[in-house]
DNA sequence: TTGAAAGCGCTAACAT
DNA sequence: ATGTTAGCGCTTTCAA
């Protein structure tokens, strides 16, 4: 049944069902033009022999791997992994696989994460939530190989992306805030530094205090994680206990706010408002229910592997940039 | 500086830089027999032409692709996405990609998903979670890919695994809650046809009760989600008020109690202790921060990958039944 | 409908 | 230290 190597291939298929190997090969890649006696002899061969055609060869001999890479910056991170599902989901019924990487939001180990899956040879490329930088461009400039961006953009290198309008979605959060008739409203960002997220974020509070004429400057800055958010939230009702609200640049900050508001004694909704962002599963599973700004992971995720699959079959592209809806979802942080 | 073609190949290094394709292979994997003068030509050429090496006919010519497959319930859940970071931060380390798929436990979907990694050629297997049935056995068995299971055990089909004592750690939680004085004991199980986690650790919350001669038949099932948590408390609320204690067989399960507790106004640990199961970072983001058992979710994915890549060098391995210590983790929602 | 044969880009003996 | 060469297992013209 084996041969000697150990491994058989599609010359043994061949051999055992008396045809040639491209006909072996035109069975297995379902071409229609074979006689369905032939084939159905050689599908018993496949069966009796267990043959697995080998994807590498094919890869080299065709030149599509029917794999794509996939750099994230955190697959640990609630928000990517629901994204990645949606990825995977999409990829799984294209019939591609994803090779997964994680990047840590680290340029350096970015970049040489798309060299290796480059040179993996991988037929789509998606990239995920770090800045775009010139070194990027002039990888993504240089190779043929589609790439796609999700939850960044980038307007000067003409690469297509799928993300949200992070400002806009921030503004309308403090606009919600306003319109309860908060007027105290502080804000615990994310990394000012992180062009992507934390900044337009920062920027969408301050225009929407802006054009209230109100103050925008009780910013505190975390990392986006819970204890930097109970921290920030500590520091703020120590420096400005007339606080009336908050709004958190993600729902990790916000939950922590929250649980370091009620260590103070100050009640939310009561007293203090809040809302987050993103809506990760978290925001429905603490109490008192988190309001935030509900961000469609998944489907950035499959949108953007939809958009990577047609650049790779070379279909027309209708919309190259697309801005998925955000929505506010109200639940018990807010009035 | 490009060909015609477009891609460059070590064929074109090697006319550029006027030595051999096997000199340029040789400077490429970093081959110590080469001519400093000649590997500094080389590279030379190498960063001129902007050459990059082609993993995948490297892969048919070496039959090493340097990735391996990993098999995962759903990387969407905090549990898993831990354990996933494990694995991928230590393939890196080793300089090997990982194939990520998602099965949702699905016996069939598990078995073409494996079968889908075995043609890509990976060097090594990573399966998590699922139950392993013949169909499994036979296929890890047929291949001389070498398997390691995380989270899930085998002891017929004799697979390397690394993973925790589900049971002992259930009992020694349900045994903590009695030490605590608690008596009426219920249990928020996982699906009970889970053999690998639902079931065993139903056993242990079964055993730790008969051990005492108390009543074990207070066990409502959920699916391991929030919700169903929820439900079943509110369930074993209305048909047993005088419960003093539950042990639920996941974090988020035990969030949903503690909640469905707390909106029917039981007080938390005061009346009713509650443990969990794993340790996400929920059990610490919720008040009151819960008591569970901590499961090391990023160190088995970590060992499992290890362990892997000891049988993929060939080493030779000392334990290929690897658990791994879980500890109880009591926060606010006992005594 | 089928087969023959030329690669795909690289590695790995084997020579030199 | 370097070159030659035979594959790796498949796809894909091109003929027949």
């Amino acid at each position: 049944m084996d041969k000697k190597n150990g491994t058989i291939t599609i010359y043994d298929v061949a051999r055992e069902a008396g045809v040639s190997m491209a006909t072996v090969s035109r069975v297995v890649n379902g071409n229609p033009n074979v006689k369905p006696t032939t084939r159905k002899k050689v599908l018993s061969v496949i069966g009796q022999l267990g043959y697995r055609p080998n994807a590498v060869a094919r890869g080299l001999a065709s030149k599509k791997t029917t794999t794509v890479g996939v750099v994230i910056p955190d697959i640990s991170n609630a928000f990517y992994a629901e994204l990645t599902r949606g990825i995977e989901d999409i990829a799984t019924m294209y019939h591609y696989n994803i090779i997964l990487s994680n990047s840590d939001l680290q340029h350096t180990k970015e970049l040489s994460l798309i060299e290796t899956l480059l040179e993996k040879q991988v037929d789509g490329l998606l990239f995920l939530g770090g800045e775009i930088t010139d070194d990027h461009r002039k990888i993504f400039a240089a190779t043929s190989v589609p790439i796609v961006l999700a939850h960044t953009e980038d307007h000067q290198g003409k690469f297509p992306f799928v993300t949200i309008h992070q400002q806009q979605a921030a503004e309308e959060a403090v606009e919600y805030l306003l319109s309860e008739g908060r007027e105290k409203i502080s804000m615990i960002s994310g990394p000012l530094e992180d062009k992507v997220k934390g900044y337009p974020r920062y920027l969408g509070f301050k225009n929407a205090m802006k054009k209230h004429q109100l103050p925008d400057d009780w910013v505190y800055e975390g990392d986006g994680r819970y204890q930097s958010g109970y921290q920030a939230m500590t520091r703020l009702l120590q420096e400005h206990p007339e606080c009336s609200a908050v709004f958190a640049a993600s729902d990790e900050m916000a939950v922590g706010a929250i649980h370091a508001a009620h260590d103070q004694g100050v009640h939310i909704p009561e007293q203090l408002s809040i809302i987050g962002f993103n809506n990760i599963p978290l925001a429905s599973q603490v109490r008192p229910l988190l309001s935030t700004i509900q961000v469609p992971m998944y489907d950035i995720g499959a949108v953007a592997m939809r958009l990577l699959t047609k650049y790779m079959n070379r279909e027309t592209i209708d919309t190259s940039e697309v801005y998925l809806e955000t929505m506010l979802c109200l639940r018990d942080t807010t009035k």
